[in-house]
DNA sequence: TGTACATCAGTGAACGCGCGTTCACTGATGTAC
DNA sequence: TGTACATCAGTGAACGCGCGTTCACTGATGTAC
């Protein structure tokens, strides 16, 4: 009973720290949040985390490949949040199609720390193939939306290649989640959400391709 | 003419170094483009500009402040670069237009550093009223050029408040400089340009304003 | 169940480094008379 | 034109700092018998 406190914390993290290395990519991703690309440091991420300066290179190669650990776990949430947005095009492709850009922006804005991991800090995709298949999953997911919304027009439609206009959808999205969310420079001035802007440019795009109809 | 060489040297430059500041912020420019956001240091920019590490001190407060001042140069040079590519939206706003979205790009690609102190740095707009100044004269230039292309549509045209139209694009242009240009990642699989792919992305935008007809 | 050993994941001290910034200084330049 | 002085834009040495990384180490854990 007075060492449970003790047996607890071994218990649920096993011998030693335990499951230090998620805590380490926890504590970067809370860093990066705080203090931006350029403030992080491997000696801080460890004092959050509460273990030594030399501790993560028990887990890590070096700086750097913890800062690719967070950029994949953050491709991988942020494959998985899409994919549950798409929802298999459910209830209809143009339903679940605004859905995934409002999973998008939410990521951007919910987990910045990620988001500017996987797009901003100067990390190679080509660094580590697990990376890149962690990116190519969220990718796809974007794709495969885009593809099925082009299959589900009229056919009247023009038909773009699906992957040209995954390219023009995560342009814009990723255009709007870097310059509009969350007070980024000169977004003050701009009476409307991200959101707001996203939905707005989209729909006017797919208006364009055809696959809604001008009103 | 034994000593012409300092001599011209004092005369272009005035005394002592001369256009110091100018030199320090090109010199930062290069190692920004070199290096990175994080790679980029003052002692290494007055190293490249052949000056001691106090020498910065006289000309900015202090690192920032040279990295607000690239920024500042940036955005001028960017406005003057999109303003030139309107040029009064001759011959047609249209095609004036379609110019502006190259500029846009080619600025991104040629310059990056000066792109990404403007956009990628954590500079914030407001630090500075004269940084705010040559960012807006870059929006507005933007703008501008929105709003012709809208006045000058068919009547039967929704038309969106200039605005809005601004933010689309330019979010476009933004996640199309930052995604496919020079070498990012997940931008080797595909086989077109970044202008070929902003292009056609606000070819059918245009299409969904209805300001080009839906072919 | 108990013991011997291997492995594993931590520690803490140390290193060399380059950074941003300050300081007193100095020599070149500009200015008043 | 010449001289005296103020200003200005550099220098170079020094500082304290936190960083990334290494090393020999140690104590906890897992495993074979």
């Amino acid at each position: 009973m007075k060492e449970s406190k003790g047996h607890d914390w071994r218990r649920r993290r096993g011998y030693h720290h335990g499951n230090l290395k998620e805590v380490l990519v926890e504590a970067a991703r809370q860093l990066l949040e705080q203090k931006g690309t350029e403030g992080f440091s491997l000696t801080e991420a460890a004092r959050l985390a509460g273990v030594s300066a030399a501790a993560p290179y028990r887990h890590f190669r070096d700086r750097e490949a913890l800062l690719s650990e967070v950029a994949r776990t953050g491709f991988e949430r942020f494959a998985s949040q899409l994919e549950e947005a798409w929802n298999e095009g459910a209830p209809s492709p143009l339903k679940a199609f605004v859905n995934v850009g409002h999973a998008y922006l939410a990521f951007a804005r919910e987990e910045p720390a990620n988001y500017s991991a996987m797009f901003e800090v100067g990390i190679s995709v080509e660094d580590s193939s697990e990376l890149k298949a962690a990116a190519d999953r969220a990718f796809g997911a974007l794709r495969a939306a885009c593809q099925m919304v082009i299959n589900s027009a009229p056919k009247t439609a023009t038909h773009p290649p699906g992957d040209l206009m995954s390219l023009h959808v995560w342009s814009m999205s990723h255009g709007v989640a870097t310059l509009f969310s969350k007070g980024k420079p000169g977004c003050g001035k701009v009476p409307l959400s991200s959101e707001e802007i996203l939905e707005a440019g989209i729909l006017i795009y797919l208006k364009g391709l055809g696959v809604i109809p001008a009103d």
